[in-house]
This record gives C-alpha cells, sequence and structure tokens, in this order.
DNA sequence: TATTGTTATACTCTATAACTATA
DNA sequence: TATAGTTATAGAGTATAACAATA
C-alpha cells in the first residue's frame, strides 16, 4: 500500500465566516462537499497499489492517445526526470511501451499496453459504479439537481 | 516547490460508457466535474511549499484541537512514524508545538502555534475568497442548484 | 505486559544538475 | 547550439521493525 486512500489530503474546514454571509457560507459548503465526494472517489481503484501519479499517465494515455515522454511531463507538470521515473515503473510492470520516433530519433513514443488499458478500464468502472449505485438511491429532483450542478462546477473549474 | 499544485493525479475520464445510459452518464460527469473542482481549489493556499500532508495536520488542530501524536496518525491514516516525521518538521517550522503530557508521560500533546493557525486561516480564506469569486459571478439559480448540490454530495460522501 | 512515542532503515516520488544522443 | 531523454543525487513522505519510557 503506497497511498493512503482514504486519508484526509485537505480536510473539509467549517470556519465561522466574516464577509458575505451568503456567498460564504455557500462557498465553505461546497469546498467540503467537494473535497469530501473526490476523497470518497479517490478511494475506488483497480490496481491499489498503483499512485495516483502512475494512474494519471495512464489515463491521460487512455485520453489523449501516445504521447512523448516530454509531453507527459508537461501534461502532468512534473519535471522531465519525474516522468521518466514513472514511465519507467509502468514499463516494467507491462502497462506502457516506450517506442523510438523513427524520424525525431532523440525521442520516445509512450503509449498504452493491453494491460494498461485494462488497468484504466476498470478503475474508471468501479469509481463510476459506486457514484452510479449512490445516484441510483437519490430521488429523481435529486439526481437532477446533481446533474445541474455538475455542469456548472466545470465551468467554474475552468476559470 | 514539493508539490505541483494544479497537476492531475486523478485525470478527468471522458469515455463512452456502456450500461445504464442516463445514471453511467451521469456519474462520469459528476466525477469529472468533482475532480476538476478539488484540483483548482487545491490550487489555492497560504505556503505553497507546504505538502498537503502537513497541511491536513495543520487543518486537523484547527478543527478539532489538540491530538496525541497516536490521535494525529488515527485520524490522517497514516503510521506514527510517518506522522511522527511530518509533526518534525511542522514543529522545526514553527507551526506548532509538542508538549509533554502531565498525566500520562508517554504522551505528547501536539497544538498549533499562532503562526501554524495564520497558515491555516490564510490558506482557508484563500480558497473561499476564490470560490466566492466564481460564485459572484453565477445566476442566482445556478447557486441554488449549487447549494441543493453541495448538501447531496456530503450525504453521498458518507456511504 | 501493553501502550506511546521515537529511531533505524528502506522504498517511492519529487526535484535540480549533469550527461548523452540527436537535430 | 538547442532539444529530448536519461542518469546521478538528494529531500520529503511513506512503510515496517526495533527500541525506550511509562502505565
Amino acid at each position: 500500500m503506497n497511498d493512503s486512500v482514504d486519508a484526509s489530503p485537505l480536510p473539509d474546514l467549517t470556519f465561522a465566516r466574516t464577509p458575505a454571509p451568503d456567498l460564504s457560507a455557500a462557498a465553505s459548503d461546497l469546498r467540503m462537499a467537494t473535497f469530501r465526494l473526490a476523497r470518497r472517489l479517490r478511494a475506488q481503484r483497480a490496481v491499489d497499489t498503483m499512485s495516483d501519479g502512475q494512474f494519471a499517465v495512464l489515463a491521460a494515455l487512455t485520453v489523449h492517445g501516445a504521447h512523448t515522454l516530454g509531453q507527459l511531463a508537461d501534461r502532468e507538470r512534473v519535471t522531465a526526470p519525474s516522468m521518466n521515473r514513472t514511465v519507467t515503473l509502468l514499463e516494467n510492470a507491462g502497462y506502457l511501451t516506450r517506442t523510438p520516433d523513427e524520424v525525431d530519433r532523440r525521442k520516445v513514443t509512450i503509449d498504452l499496453t493491453d494491460d494498461g488499458r485494462a488497468v484504466v478500464d476498470e478503475t474508471v468502472r468501479r469509481r463510476d459504479a459506486w457514484l452510479e449505485e449512490a445516484l441510483s438511491s437519490l430521488a429523481p429532483d435529486e439526481r437532477e439537481a446533481l446533474a445541474r450542478a455538475a455542469e456548472i462546477m466545470r465551468k467554474m473549474a475552468e476559470r
């Protein structure tokens, strides 16, 4: 276990707020709810010996296709040596492959193996299975409220 | 900088889902929205050289008061030696104090210093300030939808 | 003996600096 | 010279095992 799945990296802080009572209470509530649900979701994973950072690489390859090392490092906002290490671990585990670029021989193309794809699929399946179960036990109008909120939250996150 | 503030530990995966189209699409949307907003919020912090794990300790002390080492380790789901190391770093940085327990002299009481409290306050202030700003630019009915959703999300996270 | 905290040691993930190969 | 990737090295965070002090 390399990863405290249900720990609290960012605890949900309930504080008395001072300015603009309506908005600030809403902000605190939304912050707490977001962190708690994210933590709960993060606890669902397919290979629980895999770190978030490793899984993020597999997921990026799934969503955006093959990358060079530098592209992966940029996307995940880590340095090239850090990404290199992560990629090496994933390569050794059989989840991805490194292939020299035929055109520019300084580059390597990194892509998922079938096993790597399976890990991503299974993790996503577990997370959404848990969420679907939770959603199915809600009232229809509650589900609708969440659907609406999800759209707004994504818009906010893009600010 | 010890911490990739805006990296993507758990990328937002958009997949074609197979079963129960309504619920599964809703689940994917909510998962994505939750992770994105959480990531965006996490990027707001007072001391950007402080890890999430260190901040979590300060926040726990703020919310729940003084702890023994064992209590902190249990709360954050790490081992006692790990927590001991984190506490030592925070103690050296001047954010908390260790005091031997007068009654049971095996124990130590760990509590915030004024500096530690200031870090927590400032981080929470920044996060909520960002959120308040974002909320204030929404339509009133959107804010209402988020408020309702926050309540439901908290309920779901407790499952 | 059991509990609480600490130290010893090791492995992962991160970084910066230096190096190799290629453009 | 500049770029892409890698290797060398070090610090932070995690763990398990062993130890010291106290109950």
